[in-house]
DNA sequence: CTGAAAGCGCTAACAG
DNA sequence: CTGTTAGCGCTTTCAG
């Protein structure tokens, strides 16, 4: 009988809809003949018990949003698999949002995940101002929601990061251990918290370690090979050229690849390329790539239980996690050669 | 006014629940002023419409549920992201399900999201024989579900296909034409259409064409880097080696690149390689992967479409839609050098 | 065009 | 341990 309810079920059984309902959720003792009947009716029946009722008393559906630039995006789906694996460890569901950042489509789904009621909504969005959050925030300041790699200015929420400062200095620390001094620095989407953060550490260790600053070696724009090409190129025709590139991501390092490729650079030999992310592209590119490396996998299975944590009521304030990143030396970087 | 219902609604705009509803859902004609004074409330109220009891009216939640290996896997990644888009377009949403091709988990993310009430089920389990299917067919051979890359024996259910014996045969051909004649095969997953399929093209095209076949040069195993790597060094360690090899997807394609560049073996001058899907993958290796190239973004958008045709009661007989692939030529083949 | 009333299928007191 | 009852918030006849 497709389309059994807690009724047909409880009358099957004799017993009343209590009961079953009973077994359904576990939620209180029964009798364990009675218990027994009812899963028998149930089996027989065929019954699938429908959870949009129940969540309309229960008033938690078990789903959660998350909300994200472009699952196609490696950094992103890394991120993705680990939230929906964190998810459905704890029996909840994952509805996926692509925005491609775009603010009204960002809102849209906000909107409509809602109106759905889910439980909570993880955010990748990069933006430092994103006024979607900003106002989910002021009007519902104990929605579970937690961002990933990211801030909103003035919005104390759950948030998982990864320490720039530490991965930026890092990578310097290592480039400069191999004697280059002119370290080209091409960065993402200006308005996002992992350029500028990146971008300040970047600086910072020229500063602190009384290196030059030259601001024709830095260079930003999007986190996409495109942009990588475009600006390595650039840089690699200054008429003192950098002798290795910090990426600010792996696309974008790879874009610099190729461009070091297309002009005949060798690569690690004339010029160190170093990414950041660490995503499965850095081992298949030639040379493999060295990179700061994110914990993309902790950092969805953290943000997963953060928001299912608050969900369940088991914690209250804003909570802020900070994992480090790690250098991978792999084949994209050498000593400069004089 | 947080969880304000249709009732503070109908309340504050002095109408009835009914004529709210009907605004909300533009479901018949309501006097211009009444509609302005209920959306005026509403925008008062906040309200924000639970549509978990619009769905236990209505039947349908406009949600589908997308059961996927893996996320993180380009291939799937690339499907997902159009499935979504397709489905967003619609005012669909999707849940993510990943198994890992595990039946268990795959039978899991059935029940809940049948529980849970999703409109349709998109798979793009490659597996032939899988009897989650199978069982759900079996039981509601009406429930909206479309297949992705593959077909379960006996389920006559929507499908999107690619026309594997097509897509092997432009490879063969191309590679012949370049001179190849020891043309080394390394397939996936023996269990999925896929392989099977492209293992018939290539033994198929061998016979069609009067080329000797020889076993040695077939190997089988996963769809994986991994397996591609250590396929390939099996194969280039022959004492007759094949000029050629012609992988089953990305992933084999890249593994074979690595062996063949361990090996000291240069590519595509002592050796071609080709791959299959055209994964964003196939641009970033070195050099860049020839592949047959499978439509990903069009697979998962007509999927979309199908299944919504179907929950939408616009078609109600199975459909088979096969795509075509097409040859992408890029640098990892070349004539065979003599 | 509008309102009253009857559910959708389930959970949660409450009384027994 | 079990049954009765009152909703959850909405859609949908059915009268009017």
């Amino acid at each position: 009988m497709a389309g059994a309810t807690i009724y047909d079920v409880a009358k099957k059984a004799g017993v009343s809809i209590s009961t079953v309902s009973r077994v359904l959720n576990n939620s209180s003792r029964v009798k364990e003949s009675n218990r027994e009947r009812v899963l028998q009716a149930i089996e027989e029946l065929g019954y699938e018990r429908n959870l949009l009722a129940a969540a309309l008393m229960k008033k938690n559906t078990h789903t959660l949003g998350l909300i994200i630039a472009d699952i196609a995006n490696p950094f992103y789906a890394e991120i993705a698999r680990a939230v929906e694996d964190k998810a459905a460890e704890n029996h909840y569901n994952v509805i996926v949002c692509n925005t491609d950042n775009d603010l009204k489509k960002e809102a849209a789904y906000i909107t409509i995940l809602r109106q759905k009621r889910i439980d909570g909504i993880i955010f990748t969005t990069p933006e430092i101002n994103n006024h979607n959050i900003k106002k989910l925030y002021q009007e519902q300041p104990d929605f579970p929601m937690v961002l990933i790699g990211s801030r909103i200015e003035g919005c104390t929420i759950d948030t998982v990061l990864v320490d720039n400062s530490l991965g930026t200095t890092e990578a310097m620390q290592y480039l400069t251990s191999l004697g280059h001094r002119r370290i080209g620095f091409i960065y993402g989407l200006p308005s996002t918290l992992s350029s500028k953060e990146r971008l300040t550490g970047y600086l910072n260790y020229l500063v602190d370690n009384g290196m030059a600053r030259d601001n024709k070696l830095i260079r930003g724009g999007a986190f996409k090979i495109e942009n990588g090409y475009q600006k390595a190129r650039e840089l690699l025709q200054l008429e003192d050229p950098p002798t290795a590139i910090f990426a600010a991501n792996d696309l974008i390092a790879i874009g610099a690849l190729e461009a070091a490729r297309e002009m005949g650079i060798e690569v690690p030999g004339e010029l160190s390329i170093l990414g950041y992310d660490n995503t499965s592209l850095a081992t298949i590119t030639f040379p493999r790539l060295t990179c700061v490396a994110q914990p993309m996998a902790e950092m969805g299975a953290r943000a997963a239980e953060m928001v299912i944590e608050r969900i369940q009521g088991r914690r209250s304030s804003p909570k802020v996690v900070t994992l480090l990143p790690r250098l991978v030396i792999r084949d994209s970087t050498g000593p400069l050669r004089r």
